[in-house]
DNA sequence: TGTACATCAGTGAACGCGCGTTCACTGATGTAC
DNA sequence: TGTACATCAGTGAACGCGCGTTCACTGATGTAC
């Protein structure tokens, strides 16, 4: 954001930390990640497009660090909310509804993620990649304490598959909400507890 | 497809539906609807690029047209899923994988009418149009049924709500195959019945 | 029945736009001797 | 301590691309008298 003057020696990784600073921002504010252009994060940051180019070897490297940055914190969000002591199916209810908290603050991030074409650049977007946040993993775990303590249907027997169907649950009321934000619809925070709520019960030994 | 030689009298409609086959093909092969141009549609058709502005005031309105034709073949198929002498939750069961196979079948359209920006032509992709299929009215229908049968948990009483819950968790699930269609996940086919079952089971009466 | 005219459906060429990106360059800072 | 050189971080101008779209036009078909 301060203007760096021409080459000041070192000033380098303060001005990428600047650039994808200005580049969230941007992402936030937008609609779209095609209004995020290279041109708006340079004028943002207060330098000359190429500029952009010695930090980022191109656009869609930028944007992922972005996301990928912002994801890290989805990770450490899940991570604080899962309490080894409490009750595992009240756990899950509450990462539910920190995930959709997450990705309705961070429409565009989660739009980019999870909604998006991998199709370009699927050596930064590899499906695989998406599951490195952690949260997954620890969703998988309690389930698996929740199995363990007769606390779910004997049928499900599969953590993976159900931490699966709780994440595709979770992220359909996220998903469905970034891109149709009017429908005329509950009001989203019944959306999303009736969703949990759903959830939970399916899963619930009777 | 058939070259029409220049101007020959009615054969306009033809055309417009030459035009729109042809964008359905290439939406259907194409892998985002960024690629299916106004030329390639033209070339598909066996003419050129300002002849669709005689059926089309743009793209945005030929591309709309696709999509919401699809769909009103999904309402046919979900209507004609709904038999009403069956049991309502083996019905909401039956809609939710009908649609689930839909979606997939034609992951660009849904990508488009459930996953895409509405911010561009919002006079076309209101919100509120997407609920128009009819599709979403059978779902209430079928769960009003159930609640009024006695086969739904007590506390869950606002059919409309759980309609947004089934029609969110079987998006969910859809709607992460076609963005990440390589995710390292059980099979699809499980995913779907996992989530049909938590759905129904969340649902259902003890 | 033949001719003038309107209209329908298309052509061919081009425009303008904004984008990501590249190129050759400049100037400030540090380092070697 | 002073000077020559390397390097880091940026500038300014431009390129090329493909896109949606517009414009003036052409030719075939039907219709009126």
């Amino acid at each position: 954001m301060v203007v760096a003057g021409r080459g000041r020696r070192g000033q380098g990784e303060q001005t990428r930390e600047d650039i994808l600073a200005a580049a969230e921002a941007l992402l936030l504010a937008s609609a779209s990640e095609e209004e995020v252009s290279v041109r708006a994060v340079a004028d943002a940051v207060g330098v000359t497009p190429p500029a952009i180019y010695r930090h980022f070897p191109d656009k869609a490297h930028l944007i992922f660090e972005v996301c990928t940055r912002q994801f890290s914190r989805l990770g450490d969000e899940v991570a604080a909310v899962a309490s080894p002591d409490a009750d595992p199916l009240n756990t899950l209810a509450e990462i539910a509804r920190a995930y959709a908290t997450f990705g309705l603050a961070n429409p565009e991030h989660y739009r980019i993620m999870f909604m998006g074409h991998a199709d370009h650049t699927p050596e930064l977007y590899a499906d695989e990649r998406v599951l490195e946040t952690g949260a997954f993993g620890v969703v998988i775990a309690v389930l698996q304490e929740a199995i363990d303590t007769g606390r779910v249907r004997p049928e499900l027997t599969d953590a993976e598959q159900l931490a699966y169907a709780m994440w595709a649950g979770i992220h359909g009321v996220v998903s469905l909400a970034v891109a149709k934000p009017n429908l005329p619809a509950p009001p989203l925070a019944e959306r999303i507890e009736t969703m949990v709520e759903v959830l939970v019960q399916g899963i619930r030994r009777g």
